[in-house]
DNA sequence: CATGAATGAGCCTTCATTCAT
DNA sequence: GATGAATGAAGGCTCATTCAT
């Protein structure tokens, strides 16, 4: 707007907007697996090398930030699904899927919370990709349980919570062998007793 | 000098250190539960109705609020834990106690962050109590596998981080039934494949 | 909200970062020199009219306020030294500058006391501009020696010594009459006996 | 008051106060000196071995305290002055004096401030003991000015400001000998120029 | 007299959010 | 659209002083 207002220039048009929209993405991310869901915005944009009035056009709101970063990881694990669901049989699209959530998910400290009030249904925010998570784990254990090797009373939320629990527990050097452990156990504790 | 407003009049005497230590204790308990291990100081003396001095006479530190907290009802899972070993069976006692530790320690944010670095090892706080649950869940799955109900290839260890992970998921209307569902299915997953 | 309730509207552009930055420090002198280093930063910020906020982005940490505050004062002095070594006699500059310093930096507790590390040479902050000091000093004690009519065997340091010394005492009615007799002494006390 | 009633025991009686105060006194000269008149009243009281309470009946404000320390010192000055006086030469007694107050008052912090305040006239406190410096250095150039050794345009005030000053200098590695250098262009500064 | 618990004001500091340029 | 300065509300913590026992 300080611009000669005579010529219609255009001369940073979109490309950097999402350019940053993507730098701020990029480090929110990291920034809210190190410090977790309150890690400080003007640390973020500084660190995304923007000013802190640029993070809020993108996102107005803390949570618009958060659920961002959510959605990106939320959409990484649909498409994993479909790629088990073809390629594998159900139990083990199942453990590869559940293994596959808790390595992503963990030791990023926004999702587990933010997955958490999904399950939970309580809050508003990501309303709009809690479908992409619950689709993904109900498919996987409905298949498995029409091949019939999975109990039929399974509740596919059970098990996501179960798993979110596993992901908050994402520390301490032998962290990833435990996750392994437990989901093996999951999935064993989740067969049809021959 | 303007005073909890309900009380009558109320002498200060030397029992009032520790009604004070007590009330700080019971408040801090219940905004830890609201808000996580960050919850105002200044709110939780006020809420005690002590001044904010008082309230580091007492827990110079937050970790020194946050622990007491967490020692207490520690202490009550080390207890649990020897009644059910003296009155049930190997793994009805087991399950007792895994419903009983998500049970009381869910919902209560402080205590699973706290149980974690208790895991993980890495916080020198807790250090103390640390061995309290460690012995308990120890004790109670050694019994399990002696009697040859459980799985003798069974880390303890995992079976606690699955339970924290657990009692995160501590929301939603039905996350109690919920939980319980999930103790079975880890009960279940735990059985020998007789 | 509650605006500085003389001024008229006053527009906030970036000139007033200037503008901010200036008036904080001449509150800041003031306010040390009432109180000390010691002073209240709350109550700089609230004098100058700007949020804490403001404050803390221009001056992060007290000691850079301090050091801004000293060296503004220090590079008044180093100037006046340029200033009398070009227009007075060896004796005559070292004494007008002597005075000046008193004059000066006196009643300004935060000067001494900064100095007074500047001679120590133990302070980090101040540093940098301890040079400024000393050269003037350094300067004005060699050119009156040479001129034969101050002892040879005279520190700089220990002048400057004495002249914070002097301004330390800054207070009283009769202040300024005294110090300058003091200054007289030394000068006397410095002079070669002929 | 709280002892049954009747009996007039007495056990402890003006001795443990008496311990009590001059402890008290200890503590209180070297936490001034290490931390000046800003030392925390509970630490010291701690490190007396006293509740706060105690050190608040015997020095009911901090300016009593400061002004208990400080008077203990001036008597020692005061006294050096009558034996110097009687064993040496006018000058020679005014120069050891010099270098007793130096010596003995610098590196104590309030000190140097409080007689500060002596001089000025300013306070209140120490309204009492002022005369007891005073008297001591009027004494001693009173009576090196009538052996003529003295310039007589001096005032003894100026000196003791120039004293005090230098006191204030009292830190980094040589202030000790720099002050004895001080001292003496001080003096060399105020004999008559033969 | 001594004790030490309690109080609460006051200071420092951080940070989300707004807004003029 | 971007920038970064300004704001001000919290929150953490310390400490002088009071006061019940």
């Amino acid at each position: 707007m300080t611009k000669k207002r005579s010529e219609p220039v255009q001369r940073k048009p979109r490309i950097d907007a999402q350019r940053n929209r993507e730098r701020i993405l990029e480090v929110a991310k990291a920034e809210f697996t190190r410090l977790g869901a309150e890690a400080s915005l003007d640390e973020i944009a500084k660190r995304a090398g923007v000013g802190a009035g640029t993070l809020y056009r993108h996102f107005p709101a803390r949570d618009d930030l958060i659920e961002a970063v959510y959605r990106s990881e939320v959409e990484k694990l649909a498409a994993a699904e479909r790629r088990f669901a073809e390629t594998m049989s159900p139990m083990e699209a199942l453990r590869a899927w559940m293994l596959l959530f808790v390595d992503h998910i963990a030791a990023k400290q926004i999702i587990a919370p933010a997955l958490n009030s999904v399950v939970g249904g309580a809050s508003k925010l990501f309303e709009g990709s809690r479908g992409l998570v619950l689709g993904a784990i109900d498919g996987l254990v409905k298949r498995a349980i029409k091949s019939g090797e999975m109990r039929n009373d399974l509740e596919p939320f059970d098990l996501l919570r179960a798993l979110i629990g596993v992901s908050h527990v994402a520390s301490g050097p032998d962290w990833q062998r435990s996750a392994r452990r437990l989901v093996d156990i999951l999935i064993a504790g989740s067969r049809t007793n021959k």
